[in-house]
DNA sequence: TCTGGGGTCCTAGGACCC
DNA sequence: TCTGGGGTCCTAGGACCC
């Protein structure tokens, strides 16, 4: 099946794939090693919470990350479940990007546990690809004591299912170690694609396997005979050009080194679902996380988006382009309230989304504030003025998405009287600063 | 299996400009 | 005045990834 014996070139495997084997679980038996002979969940454990990963010890039962808490307690009783620590996670993310780093500055992380990695440019050191592969999986077991499982290929889609054969799996309900190392040879793709099914592939997921399944498509060796334009009509273009390529073994993508974010925003799905003044005060507190967020990353963004998801799980989304960029978390919250005021009403509320994206560095941002000034230059005395040409800017904003979308009664958010919302407001650095005097007059209205 | 939180990309329609 | 096509931006929803 796998080729490890062999010892490619790196024409015939420049993709590489590392994978950390359950890698929240791993980092939480590391920082508690008392919970390492025990079934470990790392996940929401209320009624609405959701498993993000698992240890082997708790897949034996058939848990695995994506159930639901109270599935995965059914399945394991004795499941411990703890919840995320994602600044330990971060700090070992970087610890194996740094790890990468000195086998080929040419990698690209997918999430925190997963890089692909392009070794082309380790012909000229003489380096083979099965020795890079090797000594990679060494130093990240001894230097992070993590396991993981690495693959080599061709490309991306090879390179990927290659390292997930090379994890340990479960066998009859016992965990069984993988070969740690997989390297697929060209001779052996075709072999490795006919058994699998279109849902092992990259992009296909839920909705898609269950459109193919209505074309009679079930393994990818289906996809080979398949008309491409007829696919098309079930599954776009795209997605068809893609899945017929890689039926064939046949993926174009290359390995991306400089990814720069192109939104960010938080979500919360609540214990018990919201509504009214509770709603505006969750309002809030997200817009203070991203404008948090914003301000580490040095941009501002123009475009705002809320999210409301319903009990019945419907969710509707509104979004506002600004000619400006913001980061302020007094600005962010009243676009992010005006937003809410244009969503319908259908019932009680589990998850409230707000995101921002088509970002701006900041500092571009303030030379277009200070155009919008005419007269104005560089001198610190024009700060409050600029300040005052951004409020007037953004209360047109909030007026525009008013204008859109018509307005519903809401609470004036000044009358809520929330202890976080008011933290963050005093907060304000950025080109809106606090504003004492007319808080959200411009925002909540009448 | 009754569904989290961080994101990315695609599609389709409408507005607007040339 | 009417019509056409292409390009770009914006909006909303959906699917997918880890």
């Amino acid at each position: 099946m796998n080729s490890t014996s062999e010892d490619p070139s790196l024409d015939e495997a420049p993709i590489l794939h590392v994978d950390l084997d359950a890698f929240f679980a791993s980092v939480e038996m590391l920082d508690d090693p008392s919970l390492r002979a025990r079934p470990l969940a790392v996940g929401g454990s209320g009624e609405r919470g959701v498993v993000a990963s698992v240890n082997y010890e708790a897949r034996r039962y058939g848990v695995h990350s994506g159930m639901s808490s109270v599935v995965a307690r059914r399945r394991c009783p004795d499941l411990v479940i703890v919840a995320g620590h994602f600044d330990r996670y971060e700090a070992y993310s970087r610890d194996f990007h740094a790890v990468v780093n000195d086998l080929t500055p040419t990698f690209e992380p997918l999430g925190l546990d997963e890089v692909f990695a392009d070794l082309r440019g380790l012909a000229r050191l003489g380096i083979r690809p099965l020795a890079a592969a090797r000594s990679l999986r060494e130093r990240v077991r001894g230097e992070l004591r993590l396991e993981c499982g690495v693959g080599l290929a061709r490309n991306k889609l090879f390179a990927k299912l290659a390292s997930r054969r090379a994890k340990p799996f479960i066998e009859n309900g016992e965990v069984r170690e993988g070969p740690g190392v997989v390297w697929v040879s060209p001779a052996r793709e075709v072999a490795w694609l006919e058994e699998l099914p279109v849902r092992a592939l990259w992009g296909v997921g839920p909705a898609t396997e269950s459109k193919l399944a209505q074309l009679g498509v079930r393994a990818v060796r289906d996809l080979r005979h398949i008309d491409e334009v007829a696919l098309a009509r079930y599954v776009g273009t795209s997605m068809a050009a893609t899945l017929v390529g890689f039926s064939r073994g046949e993926d174009p993508r290359a390995v991306v080194v400089e990814r720069t974010a192109k939104s960010l925003g938080h979500d919360q799905t609540f214990a018990r679902s919201l509504s009214g003044a509770d709603l505006v005060r969750a309002v809030g507190h997200h817009a203070a996380v991203v404008s948090r967020a914003l301000r580490e990353r040095h941009v501002v963004a123009r475009t705002l988006s809320l999210t409301v998801r319903y009990d019945d799980l419907s969710s509707v989304t509104r979004s506002q382009t600004l000619s400006f960029g913001v980061d302020d978390p007094d600005a962010i919250a009243a676009l992010g309230e005006a937003l809410l005021e244009s969503i319908p009403v259908r019932g009680a509320v589990r998850l409230l989304g707000l995101y921002a994206s088509s970002f701006v560095a900041r500092e571009a941002n303030e030379v277009q504030l200070r155009f919008a000034w005419p007269g104005g230059d560089a001198s610190s005395s024009d700060d409050g003025r600029r300040r005052q040409v951004g409020r007037e800017a953004l209360r047109d904003a909030v007026d525009e998405v008013r204008a859109r979308f018509g307005v519903r009664a809401v609470a004036r958010a000044s009358e809520l009287g929330s202890e976080g919302v008011r933290i963050d407001r005093q907060r304000g650095d950025a080109p809106f600063g606090p504003r004492p005097d007319d808080g959200r007059g411009g925002a909540s209205g009448p």
